[in-house]
DNA sequence: CAGTGGTCTAGACCACACT
DNA sequence: GTGTGGTCTAGACCACTGC
């Protein structure tokens, strides 16, 4: 049997009706999730920090120690970042520390700060209607409008990453080419700050392409120089796709470096 | 300060010297270093279990909750693995559940179940003496012998992946051309029974490169196909490098996968 | 100093696997 | 049933931050 939770605060665990698999979650898991809800739920906004381990303790009537290993995974997930004297903080895209979390290329010498910071170009930024391929990936249906951006990032300008990308429009209502030209800083940061679109999480598939004419022509390479092709989808709470994004990179100055555990 | 250990086990925490940083380290990372340092001596040997957590607080006079904690941080680094009822086990690249741990290329349809098992043809294996860049990677001098394979991984008959790889000398004395041939399985799996080494976590490159004439033959590629270049080292205990490795994908009926967190 | 997260303990009980 | 890892609690104390 399972232990339920009597709480003020949520109607706690769901159905509980399946036969199959009993579902036994212990107490740390539902408080995770109830956590998970009030992060969903923006009651504590990116940036912030959260109530004291007590305080939820007290809140959610367990002991500290379930909350601690609550917050212990999401913030092993990077949902919270915690801060030893300071507090329990809702992680967020906007910190220097983890500015480019979802971005694997690095220079061949040096670092990304041996760059200095990225110059973005919008190319292209309009609304259209999602293809069957685009609204399978973003959990649309076919005809949903999708907003879609073609951008090149450069370091020390070198223009080295072309990005398309396709969001859902009902998101990310009001978002116009101007919005992202004027915006210097990583675009996840926008996407928090501006329509409260937190991703959480990203799948990326990477093949060798050669790019066709427009490719080449925007990262200025010779013909048959092959680029390295990331698909990624970007998901935020609830595992939602919230974004297509295909990238071409630049690898004869640069690699996509990746650790294996 | 620091709390000391009092072991009958090991002589405990190091020269604690330095004034600079004042080092503390938890009583829990202390216990993770002793058994890292059993693993390492394989007093416990890949696929067998460990001590019970009961057997390890009573043998480090700790409580199990200290332990526990030590054994936490190892699984989450895949070098035990928990399962409850049973016991704690060191890990090995042998089970089937991980027995692609490090390979991250999957077909575009389907995954690794539905292709079978690789096949493996040893298209040479030869001892060299190290140019500067092997030494650099496998922290050898220059000059200093290492083995040096090339191979070719088919999937369903098709030519999928070319590797070449450098492994140390001294290590790996008495692996030959035959040794490979003759063994079907991961050739991780390998390392670890018959040199008693295993591999912990690698570091990967990947880029987008034109193969030369003998790569596009061995995989049967028409000229001008891009391939996916993948460059690793792999370490064993201690972040000692062990082998260098560079793999050369087809991507065009696979790719290579990475979740982001 | 008070408040926060981090460590450590001791004990109770639960879920799972084997016998 | 016995032994394993997994959960939960309550309380003490430590390390770090900022007032």
């Amino acid at each position: 049997m399972n232990t339920t939770l009597t709480l003020t605060d949520a109607p706690a665990a769901a159905a509980e009706s399946q036969a199959a698999t009993p579902a036994f979650s212990p107490l740390y898991q539902q408080i995770k999730g109830l956590i998970l809800q009030s992060l969903q739920a923006s009651e504590w906004k990116p940036g912030e920090s959260i109530p004291s381990e007590m305080e939820l303790a007290a809140r959610y009537r367990v002991s500290q120690g379930t909350v601690r290993k609550a917050i212990d995974e999401l913030a092993s997930g990077h949902l919270l970042i915690r801060k030893q004297g300071k507090g329990t903080f809702v992680a967020t895209h906007a910190e220097h520390q983890v500015q480019y979390r979802f971005l694997k290329l690095v220079p061949d010498q040096g670092d990304l700060n041996t760059e200095g910071p990225a110059q973005r170009e919008i190319v292209d930024c309009k609304r259209l209607r999602a293809t069957a391929e685009i609204a399978r990936a973003l959990a649309l249906r076919s005809g949903d409008t999708v907003l879609q951006v073609r951008r090149v990032l450069s370091f020390a300008n070198v223009p080295t990453i072309l990005e398309d990308l396709w969001l859902p429009g009902t998101p990310f209502k009001g978002l116009t080419a101007e919005r992202l030209a004027g915006y210097h800083g990583p675009m996840y940061a926008l996407f928090e700050t501006e329509f409260g679109v937190r991703m959480v999480r990203a799948e990326e598939k990477i093949r060798a392409v050669l790019p066709d004419k427009s490719q080449r022509e925007l990262l200025q390479r010779p013909a048959n120089t092959p680029l390295l092709s990331v698909e990624r989808i970007a998901y935020t709470y609830n595992d939602t796709p919230m974004e297509l994004r295909r990238g071409f990179y630049r690898t004869d100055t640069h690699h996509y470096r990746n650790d294996l555990n």
